[in-house]
DNA sequence: TCCCTAATGCGACGGAAGTTGCACTATGAC
DNA sequence: GTCATAGTGCAACTTCCGTCGCATTAGGGA
């Protein structure tokens, strides 16, 4: 139904193409995933509104292409030379981006809009684990730098590492929808680090 | 704008309100809170479209109308004798019940409407709030029967010692979107408990 | 029991979202 | 250069959501 990739990719269509994503980034930065509207983007793009549905069947599938292209930026994980000031750093990242996000019009809101999306489409939920399958595999070299300076165990299962260190935060910004991400995340990077050390995180049954 | 609490409490309207409550659930239970229409809970109940618009203002003060009720439950934490295994159970518990509510139309679903409506509506994310806050309340008593125990050091944060049993499993379930939330609850309960055992619970910054 | 009025029911309206059929434009193969 | 057609623009249409004014009903104090 919906052709993401189109048979004529040149000319027209890629402009096309780019003024639709770049209007659908704008509008998720000023509005949220609520308020994103195949109109609002048809009208800031200049691309007809029935293009976009045809193209990308709705506000989902503009959402879930734009995070596509999102992903391919440079970010690399903080590197302060020992494990957990950098799972401390990781965790203050991300509870800064989506704290700023949520008061200005921040492009950490395509962050939040896409985990918002997630639980409204399958699309957006496959993009949304995409993007964050490639984030934890760039963090695992947090975990290799501090096995090759002996401060974890060989065998460690650096993605978990991540995890314990970063949930702490969504879970307050997002579930427990507390105040203090930002100390969340330092309390977190002790208690990964410190399990880590202790070997806690030997590559269990969830390796992969 | 919106009364919550009619000044004429009795008959019709008590009946109306859990009329309306009650389709409310069900209706989160078939098609989460993006099929939540006003419109539906309307015709499932009986009660005017318009008189549901009148007194919860929309699809998310019906949400919150209907979280604030399932709060007064009489849940408890588990207990098992020991605090990881008490941590474990309870990450299992919150694993089993998304894991469930996402394929069949289980009443869990209530709970993840909520943590998607959080997103839109200031409203659910309020009552959201407050429902984990209680929850987190109760989970206490799971910290407090280890310190007891002799298990872990007087002055431990309990919620924070819950908060990292659970964040990981809510994590992969809502965030990173991967499979395996089960596991990750027994990942998640040993490094906890580890934690607080080390005494890295201790009551710092964020008691509260 | 009576009676004031809070609460509800009812229908119509305005607006926005998404769909569809048709005409036109410009891409890319030749 | 030419030409078939993929892709787009356009406008009308349907459906659904939320609001409003007014008539009606029933709660609960007297």
């Amino acid at each position: 139904m919906t052709r993401v990739t189109p048979r004529r990719p040149g000319g027209r269509t890629a402009r096309n193409t780019a003024a639709v994503l770049d209007a659908t980034l704008a509008e998720l930065g000023e509005s949220g995933y609520a308020g994103l509207t195949v109109e609002r983007v048809a009208a800031r793009s200049g691309v007809h509104k029935a293009t976009i549905y045809r193209r990308w069947g709705g506000a989902d599938g503009l959402l879930a292409a734009a995070l596509e292209q999102a992903d391919h930026d440079s970010w690399t994980p903080p590197d302060t030379g020992a494990l957990e000031s950098d799972l401390r750093a990781l965790g203050e990242e991300v509870a800064a981006g989506f704290s700023a996000a949520a008061e200005e019009g921040e492009e950490g809101n395509v962050a939040t809009a896409t985990i918002a999306a997630a639980f409204q489409s399958p699309a957006a939920a496959e993009a949304l684990r995409a993007f964050m399958e490639e984030r934890l595999r760039r963090c695992a070299e947090v975990v290799a730098r501090a096995e090759r300076r002996g401060e974890v165990p060989e065998g460690t299962d650096a993605a978990e590492v991540v995890r314990a260190a970063v949930a702490p935060v969504y879970f307050r910004l997002f579930i427990s929808r507390e105040e203090g991400a930002a100390e969340a995340a330092a309390r977190a990077a002790q208690v990964a680090a410190g399990a880590a050390k202790a070997g806690t995180f030997r590559a269990g049954p969830s390796d992969r």
